[in-house]
DNA sequence: ACCATGGTTTAGGTTGGTCTAAAAATATAC
DNA sequence: GTATATTTTTAGACCAACCTAAACCATGGT
């Protein structure tokens, strides 16, 4: 029996997220503090995590996933995404609420839960927050993006999706009335702070820096 | 904050149900049994409990559990339930197939979850195996049942529901088309063995008496 | 009243995930 | 190219939940 920890899940999907879908090796310190926890537990749990072959490990050089620990990752992304679509569609949770509920949900173990869910949602491709969401097989469409702040002046764009998903970003978001597919078109960027002038849904609106990259656009 | 483990959990559900609505005493080796653990397990687990106030113990003497234990249990169940419900009316699953996974899903914290999920369903006040839900504040409809075993010759009822819930039991159930609110008519008793012959929604049947003891019926 | 028996608790140990503190390896600075 | 700083790993301990084995209580039979 292939047993999988909780614990071990969540180190993987850590390890997917930080190493830019499980490609670059991610190191300890980044590791630990993504689980909040300290880098002699993450050392430990990368051992772990290697020995049941889901990590490549090479001491002092960091740890990506294998191709079987990418799987696993994709999985409880799926499972996390469909979660936050029926909470957000069919529980009046808000876009902002969502996220750590579907922390647990992610970690429940019935392929045909997952599968009657997604066919109960209608396929979705995509989350509440514009993440695209993989399909059984593990495939997802990866739509080209760009950050707010790498936006060209007097250009429009449609709201894609966000990198932070924070609650309190994405508070800030809902009172400027920005969610998942609202109009933004670039007017101004201030030299001094780099932050940028926005009509938003008609609405005229100064953002800063930190804010513009945090939010992904597409040009329309 | 006041934070309380899974497994804790668990074995307040099962000292609820061992316990009868946690009222009688329950003792170690019944509840070691019920955990799939050992004795000496479970007296630490009691302990912990009675720490914790969730329970009420007298070493030798058996553990029963206080207010706080009780509303604790009665809320897992009322989750447990109403995902039983979720499994069946939305996604497709079949009675016998939900109850493990809700065992799962019964864990997941969030109060609003719950009681979006319980408007979402429309209020259910029974769950796929005929048992109450309780509601939000903890009460529950207890309905008068009669066993098939204690059932009258000659008399109508109809299937309440069942005691044991196992997927075995449930499937036989299926086989031979008795869900609930079956129509079931007490046709004959054997004296040798207390098998019953029942015609159940018109087809004629007899079963054991082991089934018997596990099958709720309701006069009509 | 005693003792056998079975149920229950204690003692001591294991495992998974965590920690602190110290040692080892690597990276950076001059 | 050596010294210093940073990152990573190791060593040793802790806690929750479990185990086995031994000691302990309670009860029922004679």
């Amino acid at each position: 029996m292939f047993m999988i920890t909780l614990t071990e899940e969540n180190y993987i999907k850590a390890i997917y997220h930080l190493g830019k879908q499980g490609h670059e090796m991610v190191n300890t310190n980044a590791l630990a503090e993504a689980m909040n926890t300290k880098a002699s537990s993450a050392t430990d749990m990368i051992r772990k995590l290697a020995e049941k072959d889901y990590a490549n490990y090479k001491k002092y050089k960091g740890v990506s996933l294998t191709e079987s620990g990418k799987k696993i990752a994709v999985n409880i992304i799926r499972k996390h995404r469909l979660w936050e679509v029926f909470l957000v569609e069919k529980l009046n949770f808000t876009w902002d609420e969502v996220h750590e509920l579907a922390e647990e949900l992610e970690h429940i173990k019935s392929k045909k839960l997952i599968d009657e869910l997604d066919a109960f949602l209608g396929h979705p491709t995509h989350d509440p927050h514009g993440d695209p969401i993989p399909n059984k097989d593990g495939e997802m469409t990866l739509v080209e993006k760009t950050l707010l702040s790498q936006a060209q002046i007097n250009m429009k764009y449609s709201c894609l999706g966000v990198n932070d998903s924070s609650s309190e970003f994405l508070q800030y978001l809902n009172n400027n009335d920005i969610g998942l597919g609202a109009i933004i078109e670039v007017m101004h960027i201030e030299p001094f702070d780099k932050s940028i002038s926005i009509k938003a849904n008609g609405k005229l609106l100064t953002v800063s820096q930190s804010v513009a990259k945090n939010l992904y656009l597409k040009k329309i």
